[in-house]
Formats: C-alpha cells, sequence, structure tokens
DNA sequence: TGCGGAACTTGACGGTGTCAAGTTCGATCT
DNA sequence: AGATCGAACTTGACACCGTCAAGTTCCGCA
C-alpha cells in the first residue's frame, strides 16, 4: 500500500503488518478461538513458524491486535464526538454510543483488548496505545467533575457503565447485535448519567 | 443430597460432577486456558475420552461449569443482601458488592460464564441458571423503578455498571485484585447509584 | 569479497479436541 | 437363571495447535 520501495526492513514490517491484518480478520470471522498462529501465517503466505520472529508467541500476537484496535476505538470514539451534539453532556453521550458501536462492529477485537492478561500486558514496556482512548474519555467528563471529587472517580463510572453494557450486549443479553443502538434501549440507560457528578459517596 | 441410595445412574452423576469441580479447580489454579478436557478427566482418574459421555465436548463442560458457577454467583449477591444494611438503598449496594466480590474470588468461572458463546449458550434448552441471579436483582431494584418507567432499564442500569467495573478490574484496571472493595474505590462508583430513577433518558 | 546477522523454512515434540471401534458391566426381559 | 441390550468407559488414532532447534537464504556493511 505504501509508494516506498522494499527497503532493508520493508519486508520485516510488511510482515508484521500482514500477521496482525490477518489475526484481525480471522477474528472477525470466527471469533476469538479462530485466532491461529499458524493461520495467520497461512494467510499471509509464509512458513508456520514465521510469526515467532514477529511476536512473542501466541500472546504476542494478541498484544499487537489489541494495540491495533486500540487505534480503531480510538477513532469510533473521537469520531462519535466529533458528529453529534456538541454539549457537555452530547459528547458524553456520543463517545459512549461509539464504544457500544465499537464493541457491536468489533467484538472480537474487544475480547482480546480485554482478554485474560488484561490492560497490563498491552504494548510490555512500550507506549501505552490505551492512553489515547482513554484521554478521549477524561476530556469529555471533564465538565462534570464537581469540586473536591477525584476525577478518575466520574470517569470510572462512566467507564464501568458504557463497558459494562458493551460487554452484555456481547454476551448475547439483549438480542441481536445493534438492537441496542437501535430501539433506544441504550441511551434509556445512558440516561444514569444524567445525574452525574450530583451524587455523593454514600 | 438426595438419601437415595447410589442407583444404576449414581457413577454417572458422580463423574459428571467430579469433572465440573475439577474444571472449576483447572479454571482458579490456572485461568481460563488451563481448563482442559484431559486434564479435567485426569484429576478425575477417568480416560482422556470419558467427558464426552456427559459433555457435548469443550463448549458442553463450560455451558455446566458456568451453570454451576451461576449457583456460587448466586449465593453470593444472596448472602451480601442478607448480611448489611436493610434498607432498599442498603440491599442494592450490598449486592453490588457480592457482585464484585464474586468476580474477584471466582474471575475464571466469570469469564465461562460470559464467555464467547454468551449467555444464551448456557444449559441450552434446559432450566437456565441465570434466572435466579437476575431475580435477586429484579427485588432488589424494584423499590428505585419509577412510575412510568420500564424496569429493566433499571436492572440494565445496575448490573451494566457493578458488571463494567467488574471486568474492568478483572483486566487489570485497578492494581492487586481486592483493592476496589478494600479502598471505598467501588463505594465511590456506586454513588452513581444514589440518583437513579431520578433521571430522565435524554 | 567476504562476513555477520536477521528473516524465514523445515522438521520435530508434546499437548489438545474429537472421532471410531472396542470392552465391560449392570439393568432388564424372557 | 441365563441371554441380551445399552450406557459408561477405554483404547487408539487423527488433525491441529504452540513452540523449539537447526538449517538455509539473503541483504547490508566492512
Amino acid at each position: 500500500m505504501t509508494a516506498s520501495p522494499p527497503s532493508s526492513h520493508s519486508r520485516q514490517r510488511d510482515l508484521r503488518n500482514t500477521l496482525v491484518r490477518a489475526g484481525i480478520d480471522l477474528l472477525e470471522e470466527g471469533g476469538i478461538e479462530a485466532l491461529t498462529l499458524r493461520k495467520c501465517a497461512a494467510r499471509a503466505g509464509v512458513s508456520h513458524a514465521a510469526p515467532a520472529h514477529h511476536f512473542d508467541g501466541l500472546a504476542g500476537l494478541k498484544a499487537a491486535i489489541a494495540a491495533e484496535g486500540f487505534r480503531i476505538f480510538s477513532n469510533y470514539m473521537r469520531e462519535a464526538r466529533a458528529q453529534g451534539d456538541q454539549s457537555p453532556r452530547g459528547q458524553l453521550k456520543s463517545i459512549c454510543r461509539g464504544y457500544l458501536q465499537f464493541g457491536v462492529d468489533h467484538g472480537g477485537i474487544l475480547r482480546v483488548i480485554f482478554g485474560d492478561r488484561g490492560l497490563a500486558g498491552l504494548v510490555p514496556g512500550g507506549a501505552r496505545e490505551d492512553a489515547d482512548a482513554y484521554q478521549i474519555l477524561r476530556e469529555v467528563c471533564a465538565p462534570f467533575v464537581p469540586e473536591g471529587t477525584a476525577a478518575r472517580v466520574i470517569e470510572l463510572q462512566v467507564w464501568s457503565l458504557i463497558h459494562g453494557f458493551t460487554m452484555l450486549s456481547l454476551a448475547g443479553e439483549f438480542g441481536a447485535p445493534g438492537g441496542p443502538l437501535e430501539d433506544g434501549l441504550f441511551d434509556q440507560i445512558l440516561g444514569l448519567l444524567n445525574a452525574l457528578g450530583t451524587s455523593g459517596s454514600t
């Protein structure tokens, strides 16, 4: 896709990216149990052991997919935020809808991101790709943080609510995917956020 | 639990229960990827193919573990509810703490319950073991349902919030397990529920 | 020109789920 | 009582998986 001619390390980076893309495709076609090092290698047209030179085993591939997935995730929230009502409350609900929409569109990636290893295993020692997504949440929550309250609490209230609803949606609690967004159920759930910042801790 | 002597099918039921218990032990010792049909069989002292006569493959074993896990889950919420403050708001927060505590104590089971197949795959065609847990949530939420509002909305607001926080906790977002319950962070998050039922939908 | 090293291949190993064919043994029927 | 029938369980095989060790190829650099 790039116009640059293959330089010394181009094939290395090409294969790494190809493997990550193949992994995401596998993930979205057949769920998380269809994500396999050997199948990624086969799709990339290389031998079954080639991925070992780019990732630290299957866990490493998942970490790479999580990092790439977080970029997509951030874009979902950023674009949702830009499109809707620009009031503080409008932006808040927009990123919530973006969160759920990402889960509906890319449930497999979301499961990898919040998988067994947790966020701690993401890009070990490197730049935390989740920082960008969390920064959006932080910005949008800022207007709702009362004086004397930790911003972290408000952010976690919002995050927990939308993460929980999204995960329950993925688990099939609400019929067909996309349903909660279309039938207004999700907007009703978000009504809980109307009182954001006005609640005590007991 | 029944007083009946071992009848013709006693060994069958024994092995099935033994396998489920072995699976739960594996799960809690080594996480979800340590849960294996062959290891369950080895722990039960039977051949590697024996579990196939009691479960429909690995997915069937997970469904059985999820069903058993839901009973433990319900007990957590029921006992938490019985122990604390008996006011409506006290009961509400108690079952929330029970929910999180179950996640802290039995994260592996929770991952199986809300795993790939979702709740839909639980006890296919049989009694839904999750109905009991949801019934507790429903009862405790009832006092907070305003007139003209669907009870389902209130229940899902509470469920989403505590499920999300629990899952984020399992993903390692908040340091050591048990931390959120001890340091009061969870109680601050639950402050969002103080406004339950008073919020519009827009 | 030769060398060093990274990228990749080949082949093997143990572990996994699953299937097909046996074996065993208790319950039931005549 | 003796034959029979079926469920429970074993044995063995297969394909697939992640991973490791050794070999090969090939590019960049001294």
